[in-house]
DNA sequence: ATTAAATTGTTAATTTATAAACAAAAAGAT
DNA sequence: ATCTTTTTGTTTATAAATTAACAATTTAAT
């Protein structure tokens, strides 16, 4: 499971790019920490870990944190990823235009039914079959699954072959990969049973 | 932030589910561990929590288990959901086709632009005024917020007003609730931008 | 220059989550 | 009927994550 210290700090980064656009050119742990619905001590502590420093009284520098940030999360180059799977979620993120802000760039398509590549696509798409030939062309490292539960973890299976080392999975099923290839899930239903199961309860606790 | 434990709760019916469907009638915490990509005693220790019991040396019997968390997850009624943003994750969710199986049912759309309503749609759409009178009217608890990041916050507030109790955000901003409504976060891009970060991380210890 | 106020950064404490250990019970074999 | 094996369920231990506490430092004011 990826660290959670290293997802806040993304969204530390999202939240100071907004406060940089409105003007701001310092910000103090309390306003990051309001922002990003943690305590300032939480901010504090994830930036000591990364040895992002500010200043006593004066708070951080956002530009000077910023461009550390984007040090650790390698933002000097773009990052290519791969897609496989054309259906209703495939071709929603492909439509997705925040990628580039966020220099990361999905660089082709993938599907098995030759009926999904036709459609007028903002990437290039191929076969699944082509997926090692592109991924070492094209030197991908991240890919995202969108396929049905059922094909998924053959998809994976070729994606890791092909050198794949980081996938980002919307089948509902826990994918089988060597310890070097780090799998992220997104479950859309997951989520919604579980908040349906929390909302229950305290309608419960309410009576 | 939603309890692990009943995360995995769900993960475990999906997977008994399956078992269930190829025929088997008992299980293993072993096997459903393995399933999930945790290990037996985790197993074990959330199905304690949940007081769902087995038989020793001849593990857990799949119907009844399912029966039990069937129940804490409420599935004996259809949960009613709206989605506010019918852009490119809107539409493909309402095309999505897996609700149905979980017993969840998303009940109407909305958004601002007229233009979004127009479109051949599987379910009702509305303009987003129209939330609050949908929501009373179908006595809905959760919703899904999937519009850009400027106008989340206020159709949050839209949805609470309602009496929406749970909210699945798709926008990169952390919403303000009171605290009887729960929000669950779903960040596509800081998912892919973690794998990054993680595989760019083991590059480097490797060599 | 000295003092006061504010905010960081680190250390300690607490809580939560995961993993390990092991006793108890059930099934099957002898 | 007794013993052995297997697997649960609970208890204990470890690790991870969060929260709290407080010393150190910088700024600004007197």
């Amino acid at each position: 499971m990826i660290k959670k210290n290293i997802q806040r700090i993304i969204q530390y980064r999202m939240c100071l790019l907004r406060f940089q656009s409105l003007g701001f050119e310092r910000i103090f742990s309390y306003t990051l920490a309001q922002e990003i619905g943690v305590s300032p001590e939480q901010v504090r502590k994830d930036f000591s870990q990364f040895h992002l420093r500010g200043n006593k009284k004066a708070g951080y520098l956002i530009q000077d944190i910023l461009d550390q940030i984007n040090d650790l999360l390698h933002k000097e180059d773009i990052h290519k990823i791969i897609m496989v799977g054309l259906g209703n979620i495939g071709q929603a993120l492909i439509k997705y235009k925040g990628f580039a802000n966020r220099n990361m760039q999905l660089v082709a398509g993938f599907d098995i039914d030759p009926a999904k590549l036709k459609k007028n696509c903002r990437i290039p798409t191929f076969s699944a079959k082509e997926i090692p030939v592109v991924v070492q062309k094209e030197n991908v490292h991240i890919g995202i699954i969108a396929v049905p539960e059922a094909a998924a973890q053959e998809v994976c299976n070729n994606m890791v072959e092909a050198g794949i080392k980081g996938i980002l999975n919307f089948a509902p099923v826990m994918l089988k990969t060597p310890p070097d290839v780090v799998v992220q899930n997104i479950s859309v239903c997951g989520d919604l049973e579980a908040l349906v199961y929390v909302t229950e309860k305290n309608k419960k606790q309410e009576s």
